[in-house]
DNA sequence: ACACTGACTTAGGACAACAGAAGTTAGCTA
DNA sequence: TAGCTAACTTCTGTTGTCCTAAGTCAGTGT
């Protein structure tokens, strides 16, 4: 029962406009299967090789096929030829600088599985190399606040506030 | 081209272990679809009633009523009645404080859209109400460093590390 | 009593996301 | 040259997510 983001100048009453343009509706377009960010997880974890995504998330051929070809087409993957001794070329999938923002996405929705649904506690954590402290994904603004829900507005960009 | 995240303990190698209990996983069991992401973007935004939610977001009446009902079974929004003098007894879908919880989530989502999707830029802000400087998502560890990609690991909760 | 409206539900159908099983292909190794 | 294997692709079928269009139902307001 937390209230509403308080919607300022212009976006203000909601019915004024409309979220056509909204950023979260097209990074849904990219990312919103369960088998995209399951794949992510699995790059941000290292794995690299097509079989592996497929085994390590639990889905089948197919799907690994699809989503990691689509993955690569958005940008979010790169596919690099590799070569061990005695080896044929392989392909590696691997995170690009787009794929690898999404880690703060990935890491709050994680959290929240963690804080919500799962029972035994949180089954990874993921920490900070150098102290060792765990780490979460925080709201915090450019003044360096850490911002909670209440205090939050919703402006246009560039909008300044009448105070 | 950004590196993985370090794997540590137990969880090293990454063929040794398996993420069934992956709480992303258990997270998008609840909220892998569009609608219930943009449904509950309109609920931060404010939307309360039915037919708001399902025109502001486009989305077809079964639809919202699906995904709404779902994501009340879930826990994510309460539905309350209310009246307003002179109508009948209608219903309101809030947040509860597990659905304000994705916030940090959705922020996440939205920037990465902002940052990579969208030409014309961010199409709404979010902002800090106290001293109007934009909010974002970013990871931090608890004692409080700003975290950057490469200075990630992940470990098993719990589990020192040998330094 | 009747129309009106907000909040749904039902029916029917398109399309996307999955699973499982069985190919296919390229290039190494024997 | 034949076999082996990683990385796919193809086939078939199910379930889930969406659409449009049309109903239902409960209270007001006239």
């Amino acid at each position: 029962m937390t209230e509403a983001l308080e919607l300022t100048g212009a976006l203000n009453p909601r019915s004024a406009w409309d979220a056509e343009r909204c950023s979260l509706a097209k990074a849904l377009e990219v990312v919103s299967t369960r088998s995209a960010f399951l794949l992510l997880r699995e790059a941000f974890y290292g794995t690299e090789r097509f079989d592996d995504f497929a085994s390590r998330v639990g889905v089948s051929d197919p799907v690994a096929a699809a989503r990691l070809k689509q993955l690569v087409e958005d940008g979010l993957l790169v596919r690099e030829p590799y070569r061990e001794p005695g080896q044929r070329t392989r392909y590696a999938y691997r995170l690009s600088d787009k794929g690898a923002d999404l880690f703060p996405a990935l890491v709050a929705l994680m959290q929240w599985g963690d804080r919500w649904l799962a029972e035994d506690g949180p089954p990874v954590e993921v920490r900070h190399k150098r102290c060792a402290a765990t780490v979460h994904a925080e709201l915090r603004c450019e003044c360096g606040h850490d911002v909670a829900l209440g205090e939050l507005e919703l402006a246009r960009p560039g909008a300044r506030r009448r105070s």
